[in-house]
RNA sequence: GGUCCGGUAGCUCAGUUGGAUAGAGCAUCAGCCUUCUAAGCUGAGGGUCAUUGGUUCGAAUCCAAUCCGGAUCACCA
């Protein structure tokens, strides 16, 4: 499929074939681009890129030395207005790319808000993401996965695909049953409106109060001479709670409007912390729509001999030829367990979007399981199986350990955002540069700064890692940061504001570039690739280095150099064009992690 | 115990399919604001890349073993 919009060429997608070729024409062997490797030259060397020559030097039966210059010689030659001078250095074949080419890149690209955002390709990713269960608010742990699911989202459609965002609500089920045992008994028919707070900490509010009751009957019976695993099951909340679930099913009328009130409460609240953070989904699964729909597929799978039946009726799967267990896929009661109902929404899923790509957005814990869900999708013959893919995300720690609930450690989400933000604000008035803001802008000031900070600090790590949140590093708004990135897009703008502009000055590139201005051209240069490349690796933490990269070499560039009071009217529309794109790379590359960038801060 | 993931500076993290003297930030220390935003810049110190062996021109990266940490192996989700 031919793409609409022509494909960026990199400088090293240009290098590649000249090197194969010029091997060719010099030595008649044909090589690919796996064979040899060209890198960005390290800045104590003098050069652009490097072809590392060690992998050619035995077909070729060269020494490094003759290799290196015989090439060098030949690229040159070949393409002058590419290259202009090179070095040997060892096994290293060093080239210098000539500045036309650099302000060639700059020119056609400056203005261009789209930069790096390939084309569409035709392909479609679903990607699930957040999946909160509805007894208890966000936290830490589920910030990590919507900042995750969105950018990765975003960067997806970046690269071409057309992506639709799902969430798969997990609204029904013995966690939610308890929180309405404990309103029934304990609320006295408060409501988050009689309370005057968010229905998602209200509803989190009841399901810790079922847990202590729940602890205090057990230890009571315990008291009376039950024994611990009995008084387990005995307890009056958790035999309520089991009952509940029971009639849930059985749809009891007033099981199912408490039920329905409860649930809305925790959406409601969850759609202003959504709405803060910006996650947003194309389309919402319900997990008491979809935990049937697993039970065709079951039935399906026995006939086909994927899923095999035990005496007691419940069924399983054999997957110990691909190195896993047996696993249940149902109960013998008949019920759906977990897997059961992940199997019927892939499917569900594919005979929706047809995808090329599904993408779950889930902890680390669950490898296990994803693996065995890819498995029986394989096996049951599910179109584009292969496409599965576990985006598996490392816990989110403290720096004393794990967070616990029952040791109240849990970082709340709403909490963690209000504190960012409050600090952002403290110390945006701390340097007061934005007095003449108004209350408005300064309230999407800090939140910007604030929320900008959190998302960094958490899309900076491997998403396969798993982190440390460090609260008293997170809001420190230095060195490796969102704030960081956000004031280098500002000074941009500032200069921006500020220029004198000509809008009829072409820039010629007749002076020589200087350093700085160079390695903010080839880095700018290298975005489209990054983005392709985190796309590829499911890796937003290559967006955000990058950023950070970028803007510091902008910081050192603008610390350096004078833009508007340039030495030459060349060099002024030069830095300027420089500035401008840098601004628009940040401001887009920091986009696609769900950042904002201020026009000042 | 089986499987999977991780171990890099005091701390938090980078290190693209093996490439040049392993890099950032924080913290510590020393400089830089009559010049486009100092939430900044420049410099210094800080390393047995968990350990041992192997593969080769070359290993933080690949292989094996060992040690440490985590996850998982539920008729929970």
């Amino acid at each position: 499929m031919q793409s609409l919009k022509t494909q960026e060429m990199s400088v090293t997608s240009i290098i590649q074939p000249a090197v194969i070729s010029a091997l060719e024409q010099l030595f008649q062997q044909t090589f690919t681009a796996k064979d040899f490797q060209i890198n960005e030259t390290k800045p104590e060397f003098e050069g652009d890129y490097t072809v590392v020559l060690f992998s050619l030097l035995k077909p070729l039966k060269q020494s490094p030395d003759q290799l290196g210059k015989t090439l060098g010689n030949y690229l040159l030659e070949q393409q002058p207005a590419l290259f202009v001078s090179y070095n040997v250095i060892k096994g290293f074949l060093n080239l210098t790319i000539s500045d036309s080419y650099w302000s060639d890149m700059l020119n056609k690209h400056f203005e261009d808000k789209a930069y790096g955002k390939k084309a569409g390709n035709g392909k479609k990713i679903v990607v699930e993401y957040s999946s909160p269960n509805t007894n208890k608010p966000l936290h830490l742990g589920h910030l990590r996965n919507n900042f995750l699911g969105w950018s990765i989202s975003e960067i997806l459609k970046a690269d071409g695909y057309e992506v639709i965002k799902t969430c798969i609500s997990n609204d029904r089920g013995i966690h939610i049953c308890k929180s309405m045992v404990a309103w029934q008994w304990f609320a006295n028919g408060a409501t988050p409106e009689s309370t005057g707070m968010k229905g998602d900490h209200f509803v989190g509010d009841c399901y810790v109060m079922f847990g202590n009751v729940y602890k205090e009957e057990v230890r009571s019976l315990v008291e009376k001479g039950m024994s611990e695993e009995q008084a387990e099951k005995e307890a009056p909340v958790m035999k309520a709670a089991q009952q509940m679930l029971v009639d849930w099913e059985a749809g009891k009328p007033e099981v199912i409007t408490l039920w329905k009130t409860m649930n809305s409460w925790v959406y409601s609240g969850f759609d202003i912390t959504y709405k803060r953070i910006g996650s947003d989904f194309n389309k919402m699964y319900y997990e008491s729509d979809t935990y049937l729909l697993g039970k065709k597929l079951v039935e399906e799978g026995l006939q086909k001999g994927v899923f095999f039946t035990r005496p007691d009726n419940s069924v399983w799967v054999d997957l110990t030829a691909d190195g896993l267990d047996e696993k249940i896929v149902q109960r013998k009661d008949g019920t759906a367990v977990y897997i059961t109902q992940d199997i019927g929404l892939a499917v569900n899923k594919y005979e929706e979007f047809k995808y090329d790509q599904s993408i779950y957005v889930v902890g680390d814990e669950q490898n296990y399981h994803f693996k065995v869900l890819k498995l029986i999708c394989e096996k049951l013959g599910l179109p584009s199986s292969d496409g599965i893919y576990h985006l598996s995300y490392g816990m989110v720690e403290l720096p004393s350990g794990r967070m616990k609930t029952r040791e109240g450690t849990v970082v709340d989400a709403d909490d963690i955002i209000d504190e960012m933000i409050s600090v952002a604000a403290a110390k945006t008035a701390e340097l007061g540069k934005v007095k003449d803001f108004t209350e408005t802008e300064l309230k999407e000031l800090y939140d910007t700064i604030g929320l900008g900070a959190l998302k960094f600090f958490i899309l900076r790590v491997d998403p396969k890692k798993r982190m440390v949140f460090n609260p008293e590093e997170s809001i420190d708004f230095h060195g490796f940061t969102a704030s960081f990135v956000q004031f280098s897009h500002a000074r941009a703008k500032a200069i921006l504001r500020n220029e004198d502009s000509n809008k009829e000055y072409i820039y010629q590139g007749s002076s020589p570039l200087l350093p700085l201005e160079k390695a903010l051209l080839i880095m700018l240069e290298r975005y489209p690739q990054i983005i392709t490349q985190a796309a590829a690796d499911h890796n937003p933490s290559l967006l955000v280095i990058y950023c950070y990269e970028l803007a510091k070499t902008f910081n050192s560039f603008v610390t350096e150099h004078r833009v508007l009071k340039a030495e030459s009217a060349d060099k002024k529309e030069l830095r300027l064009r420089i500035c401008r794109m840098t601004a628009n790379v940040l401001a887009s590359g920091m986009e696609l992690l769900g950042i904002k960038v201020p026009e000042r801060m």
